[in-house]
DNA sequence: GGTCGAAAAGAACGATCGTGCTATTTCAGA
DNA sequence: TCTGAAATAGCACGATCGTTCTTTTCGACC
């Protein structure tokens, strides 16, 4: 009498721990026997859920962006004014990477490095997902100026929020948030 | 007889395969035994060389930014007008991420993103190299824009190389150069 | 040309990887 | 409560990993 199998239960339980794992080693690093030890599971129990690594770790990035829609796309409907969308965005999205419950930096920007060159179902996923990514903030930059070249400040704002991400992680710099928005008030300036 | 004795000279073999081959896969996923294999070596020849895995990838990175400095960094020196060093530097760069000889991208900044959460000698080199090219360009965005914020735009400048390289690589955009410099081009105003 | 140290190969190790097979446990419905 | 299916564990496999030790090959110098 549970809304949810039991089964689907845990492959959720699961996925929430591989995104934690993948945001810090990287969903390549992603394996079955530490996982499944940080979860109290079997190493085949775990891997009868999904019936590969690939799939796994598709799944694992699928959750991920589920987690960036559900924080920081979807609040975005409440926000009337379309012009405004891209700055608020782009607020959500660095506190995203600042704070999000995921350990390490945004899944889906580390994936798309990772896997650039790198064929197979993950790279295909990880190329799906920013490309959503950059048509959504296209339109968002669109709305924000009119008359602007939107490609080029898209291209500009999803740097921005790379180059965020490394400057926090990798180099813990504490300024980095507010050299960061500085830099993209002169983007829609 | 030899400018270089000869464990030197494929020590330095081994680096140049070790670069081509990380820029593809990512560091963390460089392993030793299809390295040896690419070169003709045998595994236990070939880590005779360093003494451990570790030690392996970070001579690749540091290999890899020799590499970038003789191609991008050092012929910024013939350029007597210090405010055109960022807009040349700059193009240099994203040459160097299109066609450098290198397969995959941009070594530095792949591995500032994948070793960002994960500690140990990796981690450290990337996060110097990384501090290294940013303080560079702080340099350089001075002495273009003398009363700009340099700190703000070194982090555009760097956010739209990283964009720029998934643009490419991954989704294999066909504008993906032109609207990167366009965006360029509208940070220096 | 012979010698001695450096360079490379060979073989093996323990560990861990992904994955398949089989047995056991758990749970939902009759 | 019983039953059948779903979920999980147990175990083993071949492959590959990084690393060590020993042996062979090579190359520079007297």
């Amino acid at each position: 009498m549970t809304d949810l199998a039991k089964g689907d239960r845990t492959r959720s339980r699961i996925l929430d721990e591989a995104v934690g794992l993948a945001s810090v080693q990287g969903i390549g690093a992603l394996t079955i026997g530490p996982l499944a030890e940080r979860l109290g599971l079997s190493k085949s129990g775990l891997f009868a859920h999904f019936r590969s690594k690939e799939a796994l770790q598709v799944e694992t990035l699928e959750r991920a962006a589920e987690l960036f829609r559900a924080d920081v796309t979807e609040p975005l409907r409440a926000e009337p004014d379309r012009a405004r969308r891209l700055p608020v965005f782009f607020a959500r999205w660095i506190d995203w990477l600042d704070q999000s419950g995921l350990p390490g930096g945004c899944p889906i920007l580390a994936a798309a490095i990772e896997f650039d060159d790198v064929p197979g179902p993950v790279h295909d996923v990880a190329a799906r997902q920013f490309d959503e990514l950059q048509r959504l903030i296209v339109k968002f930059a669109r709305a924000a100026k009119p008359d602007g070249d939107a490609d080029a400040l898209a291209a500009a704002v999803i740097g921005l929020a790379m180059s965020h991400l490394v400057r926090v992680r990798l180099l813990g710099e504490r300024k980095a948030r507010a050299v960061t928005m500085r830099a993209f008030e002169s983007l829609l300036r």
